[in-house]
DNA sequence: CTGAAAGCGCTTACAG
DNA sequence: CTGAAAGCGCTTACAG
């Protein structure tokens, strides 16, 4: 392995002036000794340890990705996790760090890897309230959570107006005819963004004068497991006295459920209507193409890296909480009932 | 922060004593001591710093996965690659290892992230023989490919067998009584996956007395490209007396073609009939549901990282290299032709 | 513009 | 079982 002191024997100066070559300092280096060193490092191949910068410099020029998944899940087959995962790697690149990848088993986990590397920085995904609170106690380093909810002060969020999308995906129910409809979603109320959606659902109902009977809520124990939400298809294909329509928190769940409802027979939209969450692909990609409350993926990723640097660079800088706007894709999944 | 020095200090013996309670080498330190010093490790919340255990063992703990993909592209909206991903870095995690992830922009990026790090390993996707070599030359450790063709001797590489992939397309497709059939790829002809999944399709078709027409292949300019894929869709559905069937090198394009055909308002399979490639879910998520040619993920992943392993232990143990075998699924999207 | 010294937090190799 | 010394490859802070 080839170090700043073998590149300095060879150039005949002492490692410092190779360390400001290296760095870019070159109001330290004369024009002369600079190309020579620079010549060398070339043709040496010689790479700076990113270790001995980091303990040296007490910064490691790492952004953490810490993804909450249920035991034993891959986080990323869900759709909407991997673009954003990726296009945030992406951002992170293009300023020049390293990203590192954690999938969150537990809490503990988690606070060492921060810290164990000294990260400059972490994005979480889809983190819970008391969750939160531990990581912010843990470490004091810049972070940047999407689509939490939580009731720490100062904390830099970027989400969505999922109460809103409730709203709107229940008015637009209503709009088509619908008076009874049916709520599904995996099992995560306990604060984040399935609650809200939820709540913006039941409370836009009310307004409209149907109450939502409870057991029209049907919740899935996981998001990603193909098999149980199909079979939860054909129960609610079942029970299609009770309801006529169905607002699902997610696409990828929708299109399973219709998938299992297909199966018995039932006709969508024309026996049973479907509105989905987050426009991904696979909305235009099934049949019929999937109605659904669209979010905006690259501009969540985006912002979420943005804020995160700023905070890097200025550190007392406030914290931002950042909520984007949702809107109603119609597509061909609703029918009007009359 | 808290170091080694400072819990020595407040156990009164030797920073070695310490680190060799962190590392478990109980054999060195008394009973006492080492209940003693772990009782204020966890007091204190002592985390020891990787970048100086890096440094001084000349090891990081750090497997890296670096991510082929073309300018601006996220390589993780290919949900074939993202499950893959999002497995293997579950199966690094569990060996207590840490992850860097890469979007490979050029190679020198690469090598560059590997050496400085000191990266212990890395799993490559999707690369192609030259950027493999320069790999190869660039850095000894451990590496392992996936879906890669190589001339390089010795390359540890996990696929899935292509070529035989291509021939079952062809043959299903002739036995389904398709005589005139289109071919539908993403432009990565150079030597990987797609051009041994074309030689397979074209030898099957030769076998039957078939001679694959040029002007039937049809390339995309890159494969996650929604609206040129759908175009391209519309295309084929004019050119429908010219063949009845197409061959597609991924589901993913699959699924945006048939799109873009049916907004011509022609049938499938009916007018055409489709065959794709991965198995992915968005197969069973369309209508009709896509006739397909599977290959497991999950086994791919694994397999990746078991053999990593194994050469990371043992640096000297051969280069593996595994083929998985592929099948076909038969669901909807090809019709019966007489 | 240049460099010698000290230090970042850990481990290796050795002496007791 | 315990510890003092040297070193991993870099940077910071300072003196020239």
């Amino acid at each position: 392995m080839v170090t700043l002191k073998d590149i300095a024997r060879e150039a005949g100066v002492s490692v410092m002036t190779v360390s400001n070559v290296v760095n870019g300092n070159l109001s330290k280096v004369s024009k002369e000794n600079a190309q020579r060193i620079r010549e060398i490092i070339e043709r040496r191949g010689y790479v700076p340890n990113a270790s001995a910068r980091s303990l040296a410099k007490n910064r490691a020029n790492i952004i953490a990705i810490i993804l909450r998944g249920a035991e034993n899940e891959n986080t990323l087959e869900n759709p909407h996790n991997a673009a954003l995962v990726g296009t945030i790697i992406q951002k992170i690149q293009k300023r020049g760090y390293y990203t590192m990848v954690n999938m969150m088993k537990c809490r503990e986990d988690i606070t060492q890897s921060l810290r164990t590397w000294n990260v400059d920085g972490a994005v979480f995904l889809g983190m819970f309230d008391d969750e939160i609170e531990e990581m912010c106690a843990a470490s004091d380093i810049p972070m940047v959570f999407i689509d939490s909810y939580s009731s720490v002060r100062q904390l830099s969020n970027v989400g969505i107006d999922d109460y809103k999308g409730g709203r709107l995906a229940a008015r637009h129910l209503i709009a088509c005819g619908h008076r009874s409809i049916a709520f599904v979603s995996p099992p995560v109320l306990r604060t984040g963004v399935v609650q809200h959606r939820f709540a913006g659902f039941c409370d836009e109902l009310e307004q409209h004068g149907i109450s939502f009977r409870s057991e029209h809520q049907f919740v899935l124990e996981s998001d990603v497991r193909p098999e149980d939400t199909m079979e939860l298809g054909r129960r609610l294909a079942q029970l299609r006295e009770k309801f006529s329509a169905v607002f699902v928190t997610s696409d990828q769940i929708a299109s399973y459920l219709i998938q299992g409802m297909r199966s018995t027979g039932i006709r969508i939209p024309d026996d049973m209507s479907i509105i989905g969450f987050d426009d991904l692909m696979i909305c235009r990609q099934m049949t019929p193409q999937l109605t659904t409350i669209a979010q905006d993926l690259e501009e969540k990723a985006r912002l979420s890296v943005d804020i995160l640097f700023r905070r890097l660079s200025a550190p007392a800088a406030p914290a931002e909480s950042l909520v984007l706007d949702v809107t109603l894709v119609e597509r061909e999944s609703v029918a009007v009932k009359r």
